[in-house]
DNA sequence: GTCTATACGCGGATAGAC
DNA sequence: GTCTATCCGCGTATAGAC
């Protein structure tokens, strides 16, 4: 590889970082063009001798994504036959789920933001959450074919599981200074939603 | 009243009665002044007649709504011994949370939307999913003090119900063919928080 | 590929006649 | 108070030299 190519390479990821930097702590919305390539010690025009806009730039990212492979959770080959009232079936979900935001923070920022400039379809808001959390729907299906009986319609409580998760990581994740360590996080949700605000005295967390 | 000043209070509502259908519509980001003004029949400039800003409408709509009472739970009289493992108890909380979004959809998505665009503190959408929770985290407190083990940290878990909530909130209510009735999604909820994905058999729903 | 300088469009906001 | 017409700033995107 020639040194010009490996300037300009040097210079996309540069760019990449910048603007990842800048998601989390600006949003994405918040972030101008420039101020990403002022953040990467570039001028404003060489940003479109990379990515031909701003949504490029985010389909780019989006792309690094999948290929990091770091979405376990979505890989097809992933099996329908978890048991989610198990406690460590479902803190594992759980865990792999907030990992998978936390180390993706800036595309999931700027995905979650650009979704409300982009399509205005009326029920878009809906479906998007419901295909993202079709893994956890599939596993509460199987278990009410199993003759377990759940708090309610798989899809629903589905999506309310996945919109609890992306908010909490959305509010929790962006602070320099948590609030929370990740252990702590998971174990109150996996608590939560294994036996509710309730609880279940014969079946203490495993940390007890 | 004369008929000019009534004229210009009933272009006034027009205004804000245009912008609550369109932030519902498409957004409050995707909203422009001139498409408020096109959809009350006005001319863009009158707009600045009734408001100073898209800001001030806003900050109106919200006057509005205090104005109009119907935050019950927010009152500050609201007392803080109400028991959450209690089913009806939770129930009528999640229900008035939820009466309350959908009767002020528009500004709900307004507010949620604005607080993206405006204050880029890295940590405000914690803060403000904290403070907007205050009343369920004093329920919570309450029960612990009483001896109940929560799940977890009462700030944390109020923070993960509400979370919860605007999410689907703002998913569901705005379809114009919603996929479940109030009561369906009520019912789920009241579920999922009080005994979790296990359930408890000998707890049936009241409906059962 | 990278830079500097600049054009363009969109949307918020204003001016002034009626 | 309402209108029409217009201005202006901001951010995106392009042009062209190096």
């Amino acid at each position: 590889m020639g040194a010009r190519r490996a300037r300009a390479a040097e210079t996309e990821l540069a760019l990449k970082e910048a603007a990842g930097r800048l998601f989390v702590e600006r949003g994405y919305l918040n972030t101008k063009i420039s101020d990403i390539t002022a953040a990467a010690g570039r001028a404003t025009g060489s940003f479109y001798d990379h990515f031909a806009s701003k949504e490029a730039l985010l389909t780019a990212l989006l792309a690094d994504l999948r290929g990091a492979a770091s979405a376990e959770m979505r890989r097809p080959e992933h099996p329908r036959d978890h048991d989610l009232t198990d406690r460590g079936q479902l803190h594992d979900h759980l865990a792999v789920a907030w990992r998978v935001m936390r180390e993706n923070l800036p595309v999931v920022i700027a995905v979650h933001e650009a979704s409300l400039t982009g399509e205005h379809a009326p029920d878009h808001a809906w479906r998007s959450l419901v295909t993202e959390t079709d893994v956890l729907r599939d596993h509460l299906e199987y278990l009410r074919d199993r003759g377990h009986e759940l708090p309610g319609d798989p899809t629903l409580i589905a999506a309310a599981m996945g919109g609890l998760l992306s908010t909490l990581a959305l509010a929790l994740l962006r602070s320099p200074t948590p609030a929370y360590s990740d252990a702590e996080v998971l174990d109150t949700l996996t608590n939560l939603l294994l036996t509710g605000l309730r609880g279940v005295p014969s079946d203490p967390p495993a940390n007890a």
